[in-house]
DNA sequence: TAGATTGTTAATCGATTAACAATC
DNA sequence: TAGATTGTTAATCGATTAACAATC
């Protein structure tokens, strides 16, 4: 089934507040409220789960949640490299949450000597010359860029020349790769703006 | 005037690649095809930009870049704290490029004695405890959270008591604030199922 | 001139919200 | 039973894409 994006989005906030949830059963009206959504598009999505609910008492908690696990696949592995070991690299490596929701960090590279062959949270630095073996060796399928945004631009390329499938992209940088490499953009900057652009209406002072 | 998110958030992706490209006009097209969007999209973008393109040439890219930095207010500056100076705080707080696009990180906090009084780029990190003072101090309007999600809902209802205005939620926690605080969630588990969970369609092997 | 490109309108598509019958 | 809640359809809203006249 074809799940539309703000939909898993939706979804896997709804695991977070599944996971502190005490009571057996949730009402899509108490998830819409904490997200201060509209309690029918928390029914519709939950719908993609194939999950029933029950009326007058709502979603088994248990149930719901591990229908969400199962629906976005947080036990399939995919292995990536963190390329960049810098602050960034190093924060997303320590980040273990990754490991209950599929992403398992196989390794890092940079091309810092002084970094080469230590570890971060058990995650080895390789060279970066190595990126070609790292790749192959671990069976990695993402790679999670975290370098200045000069070399950004070069790296990719490299990534897309050993094949790899898909490149997360930390860096301020609009990559260009062909159509066998997704590219998801984490833009901080683009954020920022969104967030702080809408003082004009809402809630200002 | 009132800009969509993604409206703002493809803005500042044109301003990435205006930053790097070396020719004086750039058309619609361009841009279109270098993000894999529409270009007519490109074209109605800019027009809340009240920016104006040339017939056959396109768009004047020093003009186009600086009417996008005044459109999204990168000159005007908003103050923020960091709250948790581990290793994701200590990456943003590195992250120079705030300052460009009108983010200001005037401070640091982190309850960890070690760490206290420390400095990390520049920015002094402080006792936890004195949230308060520091928040008046340096008339800080936003407060980014990057603390153990066990601590994420404390520290939150801190912040709002204190009056702050946004808060920017680098936890995986949906935190529970009422209508005075702006909340923005960098969901980075959504990112990736977003990202990853479309392999069944496009391009798999 | 011929042709490339903008600016803009209309058409399409998708996501959100409103409404309400069915259920327990 | 009365009332709360689901499941689902219809209505609304917003965003994207298609199309094309105007321009240089």
């Amino acid at each position: 089934m074809n799940i539309p994006d703000k939909v898993i989005n939706r979804l896997t906030l709804y695991h977070y507040i599944l996971e502190e949830y005490t009571n057996d059963f949730i009402s899509s009206t108490i998830l819409a409220n904490m997200l201060h959504i509209d309690n029918s598009q928390v029914r519709k999505d939950i719908k993609y789960l194939q999950n029933t609910g029950k009326c007058r008492v709502g979603y088994d908690v248990e149930v719901l949640k591990s229908s969400i696990e199962r629906t976005l696949g947080f036990q399939k592995n995919l292995n990536a490299v963190i390329i960049g070991a810098g602050n960034y690299g190093s924060a997303l490596a320590k980040y273990d949450s990754f490991n209950n929701y599929g992403l398992n960090i196989s390794a890092m590279l940079d091309n810092n000597p002084l970094k080469i062959n230590k570890t971060v949270n058990g995650k080895k630095i390789y060279d970066i010359n190595k990126l070609d073996d790292v790749i192959k060796d671990f069976d990695v399928k993402m790679a999670i860029l975290t370098v200045p945004k000069e070399e950004a631009q070069i790296i990719s390329s490299k990534l897309e020349d050993i094949g790899i499938k898909y490149i997360w992209n930390f860096t301020p940088c609009v990559l260009k790769v062909s159509n066998k490499v997704k590219v998801c953009n984490e833009n901080l900057i683009g954020s920022f703006l969104q967030f702080t652009r809408h003082n004009q209406e809402g809630i200002n002072e």
